[in-house]
DNA sequence: TTAATTTGACCCCC
DNA sequence: GGGGGTCAAATTAA
């Protein structure tokens, strides 16, 4: 975690006030409860070994120096689960254009699209 | 009470 | 008309 923000710090000075993200991928925020439907997850059990035993219910992914705030999830033919759509938090004060999306492909691993 | 999330509506393009 | 991306009112969280 150190390491983390000491990364983040130097993306920062290299770029003035904005933030940039970091590529570094190594640290995880809290991967705590969050309703797994969000991911799109078929069944509404939370109580199956495997469930519980990946903990996989998440509010916040990879931490990568943005804030996202999320707009919008939609069903995506031909795949198992939703897409889900965020953005830059501070999209209007610090003119932030990212937008970010990320859809489950995998429950077994767990394993995730972020583009 | 403010900020973030949810979710149906809306828009654009093929 | 349907799929995918975004908006925004309602709802929920902090």
């Amino acid at each position: 975690m150190f390491d983390s923000t000491l990364s983040i710090l130097r993306s920062s000075n290299l770029n003035g006030s904005h933030r940039t993200p970091t590529n570094d991928l190594r640290f995880i925020n809290d991967w705590d409860a969050k309703k797994p439907e969000d991911f799109g997850e078929r069944s509404k059990s939370t109580t199956t070994s495997l469930n519980t035993k990946i903990g996989w219910k998440k509010k916040s992914l990879i931490d990568d120096g943005y804030a996202w705030r999320k707009y919008g999830q939609k069903v995506i033919l031909n795949s198992k689960y939703q897409r889900n759509y965020y953005r830059c938090s501070y999209k209007f004060e610090q003119r932030c254009q990212a937008t970010k999306q990320v859809q489950m492909i995998d429950d077994e691993l767990p394993k995730y699209k972020i583009t």
